[in-house]
DNA sequence: GCGTAGTACTACAAGTTGTAGTACTACTAC
DNA sequence: GTAGTAGTACTACAACTTGTAGTACTACGC
């Protein structure tokens, strides 16, 4: 699960900006107001991304339409344990992780592992 | 702060073993059991992590000597952070996050977090 | 049949990373 | 005082990744 380059990463937030699967041409029109890209730039772009696993595609006529695999949350969520298994020790990683966020996030942590707690 | 290649990370891994400043000869007999590398090869290398911020080194004689600007910690952290930011959501990410660890590292998280609260 | 939208395939330059050679320099031991 | 040795600086290069795009071919509507 390695990282996404720029212009990978603009690809995919277009994507998981929208809840429905996007052709080519969707993400060419999104991406238009910030970069102007030709058309089969982005179409490279979301066949790499295709083949890394990022994106599952499906015909749509003679189109192809393009959505996420997993949620952005997912992704983040998966660099962030990928960071955590570079170390040996993942638990002194994790403890070090811990402290390193800022108060409000710390708390927000708190409520979000007490309610994983199982109950009883 | 990027990612490192594979060979950079086993360099800094060594580094990060070492209690103390090491240079390019300790670092290649470090190696030397797993891969077999140039010497040169290894200087290369600590050159361009000195270049990256990833390390720092001093005269030792003729010699360099090197050692982690950061803690092995530190530098996972600052991956897991830096993912953190690549969503615009950090709170969502973080909260993704926290579910997605296992029962026993979400423990070790209440605990650490608990340990941070301030007291009062 | 012509334009349009779509695909597949190919290409290329810049940057990163692994890998190493060469050339030059200073200290060490005889 | 000279021959190794260990050390550096500089240079090189190939593979891979990423951004960027062109060309050629195809199907569909009008």
């Amino acid at each position: 699960m390695k990282g996404l380059g720029e212009l990978e990463r603009s690809v995919m937030e277009v994507l998981w900006a929208r809840p429905d699967a996007a052709t080519a041409r969707d993400v060419s029109r999104a991406l238009a107001d910030d970069r102007d890209l030709a058309h089969t730039t982005v179409m490279t772009v979301l066949d790499r991304l295709a083949k890394k696993g990022f994106l599952q595609r499906e015909r749509d006529g003679r189109a192809w339409r393009y959505h996420p695999v997993a949620s952005k949350e997912d992704y983040v969520a998966e660099l962030m344990l990928g960071a955590l298994d570079l170390t040996g020790d993942r638990d002194a990683a994790l403890a070090h992780f811990a402290r390193s966020v800022s108060g409000d996030e710390a708390e927000l942590l708190r409520q979000v592992l007490a309610e994983l707690e199982p109950p009883g």
